[in-house]
DNA sequence: CTCACGATTAGA
DNA sequence: CTAATCGTGAGA
């Protein structure tokens, strides 16, 4: 459908300075971009369909907000392409690009993915009768089979790295992050972006 | 040390 | 609607 048209081999893979932009340039313009993750004998890639960008200091719905710094998320105080990831609910990984810069703890959150390549591992991965593949941000990471080993990785390195789509052919729709409840006073800024009309997007 | 809880999901 | 399930972080 959409990967069909895309080549992978002139594709572009985003280098460290882009992910020193800020949080929401990040987010937006990830999307449609190719995750790939190289696995001992194949390839996993996925279509970024879903984001949502996490400001830091000034956003009580960020891990850092006010400066919060633990060893949770120490990474986040560190320049942008590099990953976090954390552990929610005892049971699933978030999977997450740190952006900007050290004194600025900023993240991209990555909320759901299309399926393009290794549809069948990650089934696989995620069990039989499964419905859902990598349309949520936990159910992907376990598609993917993303835990803490990638806790600090670059986001630019062999094993795992983005591709740019360069022609950006949908609209994306700007709303309000979801599971935030706890936040106040940046909970309903519209800080989380998907393609528009995309089946893969997270559902409710 | 204790303890409430979460950037979610699956299933009744 | 609720259970699952445990590392984390705030507080005593």
């Amino acid at each position: 459908m959409v990967g069909t048209n895309f080549n992978f081999k002139k594709a572009k893979k985003r280098k460290k300075s882009f992910f020193l932009k800020d949080a929401k340039y990040v987010a937006k313009n990830i999307l449609g971009d190719f995750l790939v993750l190289k696995k001992r004998k194949h390839f996993l890639v996925g279509r970024i369909v879903e984001s949502e960008s996490y400001l830091g200091l000034g956003d009580d719905a960020s891990h850092s907000f006010s400066g919060r710094r633990t060893a949770r998320n120490e990474i986040l105080y560190h320049q942008g392409g590099i990953i976090y990831v954390y552990l929610i609910y005892g049971l699933y990984w978030c999977f997450n690009i740190v952006t900007s810069s050290k004194t600025n703890p900023q993240g991209v959150f990555i909320r759901a993915l299309e399926p393009i390549e290794g549809i069948d591992q990650m089934k696989r991965r995620r069990g039989k009768g499964k419905k859902n593949l990598t349309n949520g941000p936990c159910r992907w990471t376990e598609a993917f089979g993303i835990d803490k080993k990638f806790l600090g990785k670059k986001i630019y390195s062999d094993k795992i790295y983005i591709l740019q789509k360069k022609k950006k052919n949908f609209d994306i729709v700007e709303t309000n992050r979801v599971g935030i409840d706890y936040a106040t006073e940046s909970k309903d800024l519209p800080l989380r972006y998907y393609i528009k009309e995309n089946r893969f997007v997270s559902k409710k």
